[in-house]
DNA sequence: TTTTTTTGCGAAAACGTTTTCGAGCCGATG
DNA sequence: CATCGGCTCGAAAACGTTTTCGCAAAAAAA
């Protein structure tokens, strides 16, 4: 029943507010017999206490903030189901903020949280020149840690995958089962992910010496502008014969560009590209795909967010948590 | 900068506590020149008023929940997409909880919210023999509404699409096309859309004569489960020729299968179903999907609560809203 | 001029918890 | 017998806002 207070069950019992609110929290200053009133009266009447004057007393919320680029994207959500999972088991309650790969909405969003309405953050940030407001949640001394698209000038606990093994081990796969102009895709360019899937690029071509090959093509984050791009480079007279895309969006746009202008996967191009995907397999033809444990991410960064706000001391290698993506090495790069 | 509080701001320039509330929220009873004062200070500070002593003080917290059976389905996540964009427009938050099927997690969850820690739900349900805890939200005057998954009992808005009606329309032409035994593909049969969807199965058989062959298949939730009762089902004597799957999951679950015991869809098998894969089109073969207008319900749903929580009067169609979805015939389908 | 209204602000109560402090009581200890 | 320490519990402060009430001074009305 609602309007149920502390109050209410106090005088009703004949009991001290103090002592009833001990008594709900199992303190041990209050006798077993108390307790046992206590608890039925609440029953009773369902009580729940008051979240606000809890948190207000106690200078927490019981509450974490998740702040991401965007939902739709498979990664996201298989990553934020994970961090509910954890959430759940601790009692936690989980606020979420969609930047839709707006730094300024994410300087705002962050700002919010800064007085006690989580006590703790865990973050896959959005291109910025800066990160402003991540400083100022260290300086009000609320826990973050970075997962998948991290700042590595700001000293929080990060939870990544080996992003650059694996665009070096696939791109290498490409190279030798003879593709000769790999394109790169890639969107924010200055983006940690992006940057790290791009070095692992280019290493596997420096290492068959075919660095003046590269082709690096940075796509616009509007919707339909990527696909123009695409399609400009893909029906070009020195069009590659293989693209590997750092993010999904774009190897999903690359399908869509050639079944457009009639281009052939694998024959003419081949496709592969970072992507969460689960029915990349029925794809036609089924896709080449570096997964990331978006799922293990989530748990993994939520479990060391806790342990941060929890006071306890990180274990040795929690600081810089890299996890292993794989490769699915299907039809769209077969030659 | 953190630990900043009114009453800090109120000793440095000379005011009073009320004062400075007063001020920062542009009350028209504070002049203007001490208005200017207080927000340059407050400004300078970063100030941040502590969310959990308003919302204490106001009793309401400028935050709503979100509670859905699962997030990476895609249909939740972007139905969760048009939520967060009304949401953040209004000045909300969002608290985001998963019940992943389990009725029994749905209501714990939803009794947490019942002393203040939302101001609105919004709910997409699980299958369960009764749902005590939405009554008791009614009681505790917490404002409800319902997006795809309602419940015919509960008196509270809903945000619905015209599923019968895309069933229907999608067997019509699986059997106008030449299909004769279609199977239906459910998961949890008393959950409101399965019926719905059901229904528009039945009344396309009924009116073409052919009731007496319906084939209900009702999957299990776990997630191996559906595929061998898929797999069964398939590789009979008395195959279908066809099947409509009422949910996402079953569509891809009957591809896999189909792949694994060697069906060509579509000459053995026409596959459609409910689905809000954007990337159907590139499935092998390209997949009919029933898509459902997500991101709009969520916007939708979204502003209905939000007019409840301002105690506004509801428009006359809000009470059950209903949305269209379209039909995506592609090649899984074409006899 | 006097009276009334308006303007600008301060003091304190209120929101519903948790926590600190202390008090009474009882049994044990010296 | 005086003291001490544990066991229960109550009174009140505290958390940081918002809001009610009141009050003085200034402005407007009479």
């Amino acid at each position: 029943m609602a309007g149920t207070d502390l109050k209410k069950l106090a005088r009703e019992l004949n009991l001290a507010v103090s002592t009833v609110s001990r008594a709900l929290r199992d303190s041990h200053e209050i006798s077993a017999a108390t307790k046992a009133r206590v608890k039925a009266l609440a029953d009773k009447y369902g009580f729940r206490p008051n979240p606000h004057a809890s948190s207000l007393r106690q200078a927490k919320s019981r509450t974490i903030a998740v702040v991401v680029p965007e939902i739709r994207n498979n990664f996201f959500s298989q990553a934020i189901n994970g961090i509910e999972l954890v959430a759940q088991e601790k009692g936690y309650h989980v606020l979420i903020y969609l930047t839709h790969e707006n730094s300024k909405q994410e300087r705002e969003v962050v700002q919010l949280l800064q007085n006690g309405r989580a006590d703790g953050l865990l973050i896959s940030v959005t291109e910025a020149e800066s990160y402003p407001h991540l400083e100022a949640c260290r300086e009000a001394e609320l826990p973050i840690v970075f997962f998948d698209r991290v700042v590595d000038e700001i000293d929080a606990p990060r939870v990544i995958t080996d992003e650059k093994l694996l665009a070096y081990q696939t791109c290498r796969r490409l190279l030798e089962s003879g593709c000769e102009r790999i394109a790169f895709l890639t969107m924010a360019g200055n983006l940690s992910i992006s940057r790290h899937r791009q070095d692992g690029y280019l290493q596997a071509l420096k290492e068959k010496g075919k660095e003046h090959l590269s082709i690096i093509v940075e796509c616009s984050a509007a919707d339909g502008d990527s696909r123009e791009q695409l399609k400009k480079i893909l029906s070009g007279p020195q069009r590659p014969d293989a693209v590997f895309a750092a993010v999904e969006k774009l190897a999903v746009d690359t399908y869509e560009v050639c079944a457009g202008i009639g281009l052939n996967i694998p024959q003419d191009l081949c496709v592969a590209g970072f992507s969460n995907l689960t029915v990349a397999s029925l794809f036609n033809p089924p896709m080449t795909t570096v997964v990331q444990p978006a799922y293990e991410i989530g748990k993994e960064a939520a479990g060391i967010l806790f342990r941060l706000i929890e006071g306890k001391k990180l274990l040795p290698g929690e600081q810089k948590r890299v996890l292993p993506s794989h490769l699915e090495w299907r039809r769209s790069t077969a030659r």
